[in-house]
DNA sequence: TCATCTATGTGAAAGCCTTCACAAAATAGG
DNA sequence: CCTATTTTGTGAAGGCTTTCACATAGATGA
């Protein structure tokens, strides 16, 4: 196989292969300002703390990337795992709640530059509605299938909360919207078609919390 | 096994099942408050989208908490739960980088309402050290590890960019913190004996990217 | 008290993901 | 052109996680 398509493929990719995706993505960005033309397998590894054998087997579900006793072109990697991603293009997205997290991811310089492009704000409450963040009019919430609805909009961030999250994601759904970035500290019932990813910041917390109460250590001899 | 005790455990418990019990807290604390006493495996796993298998089997890795017949003890199992993960007490905690993300985290209640409470604030910007967010006065970056050795603080959030993340980190090991929660999109070489959580949220949109692009479902019969 | 019902706790099986290990392919240097 | 070296691509093995399925134990009701 030389290209990936996706019509092609028969095995169903792992959630853990795309994620390292996006770092193997991030890896190459770095590699490149370095000027670097090529980089091997085992480079990759150490950059993100994975293995080579790793790195190999994630890119060998999309093709041939790479020459033996040479490693891999950066920039056409680079470029083949955008394109993989979907992340070539800039993608339009609404953000509801415009709260203290909110206002923060429309100013979040990363998802700018990764062509994640916030266009549209919405709000319950009326002393937001009309304000503007940075350069964008909060619209009312009520009003958010209607402007949803057709728009050229893909993706939303709702950062509402969680006594809400099910109903803004109800009307998400009903505008025909499938990709859903959710910060409210509930699990969100949506048809099939649609996709969620949770945001839960206080549970990577929890984790530390019982990685220290537990004194657990990752090399730990047992 | 009635009751869990680290030091007799002997097998690793995994990483996902942690996150569970995240989850698992999370919605004992929602039955709680609609007044249930009891609650079955079947009942939390429709909550959050699991098996209850899958909750039996986690639950069981730190004895036996429910009743044959009935299912668990709500307050009861919550309270258990909180104390495996360690949140059954207050986590002090810094956060260095007190830009966009930085300050909407200061404010962010699921923190404070599940103990972690930010006490000490840093950034290296001459004219944010000495303002005052919520109460906490900003303090010069350069004093991090003279102000965090033998402090109250366990856990450091990073939120400064991804260029200046592991100077930022190798002053907190120095210290002799061993959590930290970090924003920056960049892997963090610490020591084996420090606990390193990632929060990348673009890495999130890009997931949702990768779904939308190749048409994913995830009933799809294939 | 006894029969029925419900839901846990858990070995075993199945499934999934990572790592191993090596043939193959290309480079590099003479 | 030939040999030594490097590094990929990939079946197979190994290891880890989830799911299955059922014995067990307590609840419930007559």
């Amino acid at each position: 196989m030389d290209e990936y398509r996706e019509t092609e493929l028969k095995k169903r990719i792992s959630e853990s292969t795309i994620r390292r995706l996006s770092l193997y993505h991030r890896a190459l960005e770095t590699v490149e300002e370095n000027g670097k033309e090529t980089v091997s397998s085992k480079e990759l590894a150490k950059m993100e703390k994975l293995t080579p054998a790793q790195v190999r087997k994630d890119l060998s579900f999309f093709g041939s990337f790479g020459t033996r006793g040479l490693g891999y072109p950066v920039t056409d990697l680079k470029v083949k795992i955008a394109r993989i991603l979907g992340i070539d293009r800039i993608w339009n997205i609404a953000l509801v709640g415009v709260g203290n997290v909110g206002s923060a991811l429309v100013s979040y310089k990363e998802f700018a530059r990764q062509g994640f492009k916030i266009v549209k704000l919405f709000d319950n409450d009326q002393r937001k509605i009309g304000s503007n963040h940075k350069g964008i009019v909060v619209s009312d919430v009520k009003n958010i299938v209607s402007e949803l609805s057709g728009s050229e909009i893909e993706m939303v961030v709702v950062c509402v909360p969680g006594s809400v999250a099910q109903f803004v994601v109800d009307d998400i759904v009903k505008a025909g919207l499938r990709a859903i970035l959710n910060f409210a500290p509930i699990n969100l019932k949506v048809p099939d078609n649609v996709f969620v990813r949770n945001e839960n910041m206080a549970m990577e917390l929890e984790y530390l919390s019982y990685a220290l109460v537990n004194n657990h250590s990752k090399n730990r001899v047992k």
